[in-house]
DNA sequence: GCCAACGTTGGC
DNA sequence: GCCAACGTTGGC
């Protein structure tokens, strides 16, 4: 299983209406890098929900449920689509500015490439960030 | 609101 | 194919 973080503006799309929706498609993607990353998510995979702009901070967790396909929003069918499902909020939402302090992460593709919406993480980065947040596994 | 990073476009 | 101009994203 891979692991992943993907963002959105609140004032867009946030967590609250994902939680609200259950599953819900994630479009938009118009960034080749981020579709490489959609395109390469498979079902069970899991990503952090990270809101960016006005709070900055990892708010949830979610599933992928249906791997990629042609976003139905976009114009052409080159651009790619997945969807998620929310799974819980972060007990304690990891703040960008938390993250920027913790040495570790230093080398997170989110640190590195602010402007990249859809980005990858590694299993190690993936727990430190869960206990940075207080994250536990649903029974 | 400003600015840095970075992607895209278009002239040559 | 290079590069300057411009647009967009996102942190501060």
């Amino acid at each position: 299983m891979a692991y992943w973080l993907v963002k959105s503006e609140p004032d867009a799309f946030s967590w609250d209406e994902q939680v609200a929706n259950g599953v819900e498609p994630w479009t938009g993607v118009r960034n080749h890098q981020a579709k490489k990353n959609l395109a390469a998510m498979k079902a069970g995979d899991r990503a952090f929900f990270y809101h960016s702009n006005v709070q900055r901070a990892i708010v949830g967790v979610v599933e992928v449920v249906r791997e990629g396909y042609p976003d139905p929003t976009a114009e052409t069918d080159k651009w790619v689509c997945v969807d998620v499902k929310a799974i819980a909020p972060m007990p304690t939402p990891v703040t960008l500015a938390q993250i920027k302090a913790e040495p570790t992460l230093e080398s997170l593709a989110l640190v590195r490439q602010s402007r990249l919406s859809v980005c990858p993480v590694s299993a190690e980065h993936w727990q430190i960030l869960c206990d940075m947040g207080g994250w536990q596994e649903p029974a």
